[in-house]
DNA sequence: CGGTAGATTGAATAGTATCAAAATCAGTGG
DNA sequence: CCACTGATTTTGATACTATTCAATCTACCG
C-alpha cells in the first residue's frame, strides 16, 4: 500500500507526539491507519467516570478538562490535557473503566483508538508501552505534587501555583503580560485548588488591587509574575 | 544450567508478585538470576528524593514508608509499600531521579535490580512492561483519590479514611477488633492526612471516648468499624 | 434592553493551626 | 526494682484562615 501525500502529512503529525517517539515511519503509518479522527466542540463530553474505557485518545489540538465528581457532589478539576498528550490511558488496558470525566474546553481534535487496536499496537511496538510508562511516571509525579500542595499549603499559595502552571501550559504573551488562553472561571480555579469560588474571587481581587493580575469574566492576565512566584513559594 | 531446589523455591516466590504475572518459569528464573536480595532493618533509608534512580525493588515482606519533604520542611507521607509491590518504579526508566524518600518501617526484605538489568528484562519480556503499566494505572487512581480527599474533605473524614485504609493494608484481627499491625504515631497519621498531630490526637481521643477505637503509643485498634465508615463517608 | 451566568462583597461562623505546658509511657541503666 | 530520660501524646487557650450563606453587582448574549 503506497503512502499518499495526505498520508505523509498525517504521519508527520504523529512524529512530535511523545507517546510515539522512537518509532519509524512504517510503524507510524500503521498506527495512523488504526486511528479515527474526532472533532469536538467546546463542552463536548468525551467520556464519563465509571463508564467502560473503550477508547484511547491523543489530543492533536485544543484542550480537555479532566474532572472527578465525588459521592458528595463536589467537583475536582484534576488537570487539563493539551496538544500532544494522551487521554484515557486506562483504555490501554482491557476491562477497565474511566476513573474521571473528560470534556473539551475549546474546539478540540483528537485521534482515537479502540482498546483492542491500541492493545495490538502496543504488543507489536513495545516502544509505545515504554513511552506510556514514561508519561505515567510524569503524571504520578504531578499528582504527588498536587497532593503535597493540598496537604501543606495555604489556599493563597495554591492559587498562585495553579495560575503559574496555567500560564506555563496555556500562556499567551500580550502587551500587558501573559494571558491564560482559555475560558477560566473562578469556579474552575476553585476546583483546581480545592477551595471555594468565593475565596478565589477575594484573592484575585486583592492581587488585582496590588497590580499583580488583571481579571475579567473567565479571563485572567498575569501582569507581574515575580510577586506571584514569591507567593507560590510561601512568601 | 539446571534449576536447583533452592532456585525453584525462589522462582515460586516470584509467582504471586503482580509485576511478574503471566511469565513462564524460564522467564522467572532469568529475572531472579538478575536480582539481588536486600534485608533492611527498621528505619533503614532505601533511597532519598532527588538522588539518581539506580535500583528498582520489589518488596517481599515487611513494609516501606514513602514520603516527600517539601521545600518548607513539611513531610508528607504518601503511602506504605507492602509485600508483593514494586518500589522505585522510576528506576525502570533511565536517567531519572527518585521523586520521594523510601524507608523501611519494620524488618523488610526486597529484591533489587539495577536500572540496566530491569531495562533489559523489560525489553526481553514486554509483559513486565504491561504489568508495570497496570500497576501505574492503579497508583494514579490512588493518588487522584488522595487529591480529591484533600481537596474536598474535612480532617476528621480524612483521618477516618486513612485508618480504614491502614486496617485494609495492615489489619490484624484480635479479640477486641482489628489492630494496625505496625508502629504508627500521631505524627504519621497527620503526615498521611495533611493535618497536625494535635488535631489527630484530639480526634482519636474523641473516638476513643465513643468506643470506636482503642489507641496506645504508636498503636491503634479499631473496635467498631461501621461508625468509622460512616464518618469516612461524610456522616 | 432584559435575562442570565459569572463575579463581588459582607457578616457570621466553623474548623484547624499554633503555641505552650503538662502528662504519659517505654526503655535503660543504676 | 526504681528512678531517670527522651519520645510521644494529651490538653488548654488563642488566633486565624477559610467556608458558608445571602445579597448585590456586572458583563455579555441574544
Amino acid at each position: 500500500m503506497p503512502t499518499t501525500v495526505a498520508d505523509r502529512a498525517h504521519i508527520e503529525a504523529l512524529k512530535p507526539i511523545e507517546l510515539f517517539t522512537g518509532l519509524d515511519e512504517k510503524a507510524l503509518a500503521r498506527i495512523h491507519a488504526d486511528a479515527r479522527l474526532w472533532a469536538l466542540r467546546p463542552s463536548t463530553v468525551i467520556f464519563r467516570q465509571r463508564r467502560p474505557a473503550q477508547t484511547f485518545y491523543v489530543v492533536l489540538d485544543g484542550r480537555v478538562r479532566i474532572t472527578e465528581i465525588t459521592a458528595e457532589g463536589h467537583t475536582v478539576l484534576l488537570r487539563f490535557i493539551e496538544a500532544g498528550q494522551m487521554l484515557g490511558a486506562m483504555a490501554a488496558l482491557e476491562g477497565m473503566t474511566y476513573p474521571v470525566n473528560a470534556e473539551a474546553v475549546v474546539q478540540t481534535r483528537a485521534l482515537a483508538w479502540s482498546t483492542r487496536a491500541m492493545g495490538t499496537l502496543m504488543d507489536r511496538y513495545p516502544r509505545i508501552m515504554k513511552n506510556t510508562m514514561g508519561l505515567m511516571v510524569q503524571r504520578i509525579g504531578e499528582l504527588q505534587q498536587r497532593c503535597i500542595e493540598l496537604a501543606t499549603q495555604r489556599v493563597e499559595q495554591r492559587i498562585a501555583r495553579a495560575i503559574l502552571r496555567l500560564i506555563q501550559q496555556a500562556g499567551q504573551r500580550t502587551a500587558e503580560g501573559v494571558t491564560v488562553n482559555m475560558p477560566l472561571s473562578r469556579q474552575d480555579l476553585a476546583e483546581l485548588t480545592g477551595t471555594t469560588l468565593y475565596t478565589v474571587s477575594r484573592t484575585l481581587t486583592r492581587w488585582q488591587s496590588q497590580g499583580l493580575v488583571k481579571t475579567g469574566r473567565q479571563r485572567l492576565t498575569v501582569l507581574k509574575p515575580h510577586p506571584l512566584v514569591a507567593i507560590a513559594d510561601g512568601l
